[in-house]
DNA sequence: ACTTGTACCATCGGGTCATGTGGTACATGT
DNA sequence: ACATGTACCACATGACCCGATGGTACAAGT
């Protein structure tokens, strides 16, 4: 596995962590069940603070396409080459596109909009 | 028609001019027809910019709750005694909030709702 | 001439947020 | 002891946006 970032990226760097380890995944370099180093080591390899890399794992781990098992290390998911192709972004901006174009359709303007965004999100969840 | 501005409210000033004129026709004080200040006179009257008291009206406007008729001036919509209780800000935050929650619940963290939304609000519309 | 609403241009201060950095600490195991 | 992932705390930086201000200009009508 080599990994590079690159500072002047204007992508961040968990996220072209994120790219690389999903396109390792999807070319066949990686495979089902193989382990990926820990994060310090990793973050220690490429140069990068360790919560950055924590970061890339944490959100690699909720699309499925690794998974830690604690003091065990993290392995790559045994679902991750379908997994790795399931785009949560996309489908974000889906759903907020249809959204915001409905309440463009009835006059509401975008700072309205993005007011009422902040409120939405702010909202916490409790049950 | 008694306007007040306070400086040192957290509200918008010109979401306290919407708020008072909205309140005035809800009461009846300001009837179907009604001429309203010009702009000019207004945010001269109240000590604002006039840029400010037309982006009041502006929003008035939109919420059908005010009729601006060019050189002629400006009066209370006819239908206004209804329009003045709708309120599109409530709307939009619903619908937000059930795509937010929606997306959330598949497990999108917030910066990443949020990174969305700047992508969909950020579209243009052309046709 | 004067007023009406409206449209551009621009600037400034303040607030919120994401990213990345850093430190410390924990339970779980080897 | 040592390493694992994870959880807090905090700070600095830059980006983005809102609100408000100011100026200029226009067409339409009195």
């Amino acid at each position: 596995m080599e990994f590079t970032i690159d500072i002047d990226n204007a992508m961040p760097q968990f996220e072209q962590l994120i790219e690389q380890i999903k396109a390792a995944v999807a070319s066949g370099v990686l495979k089902a069940g193989d382990a990926l180093p820990s994060i310090r080591q990793l973050a220690n390899d490429l140069e990068l603070n360790s919560k950055t890399v924590a970061k890339a794992y944490k959100l690699l781990e909720r699309d499925a396409v690794i998974e830690t098992k604690g003091y065990r290390g993290t392995y790559v998911h045994p679902k991750a080459k379908t997994n790795c192709k399931i785009n949560l972004q996309e489908l974000a901006l889906r759903k907020l596109s249809a959204t915001v174009a409905e309440l463009r359709e009835v006059g509401i303007t975008d700072p309205e909009i993005r007011n009422a965004f902040a409120g939405a999100i702010s909202q916490r969840i409790f049950q």
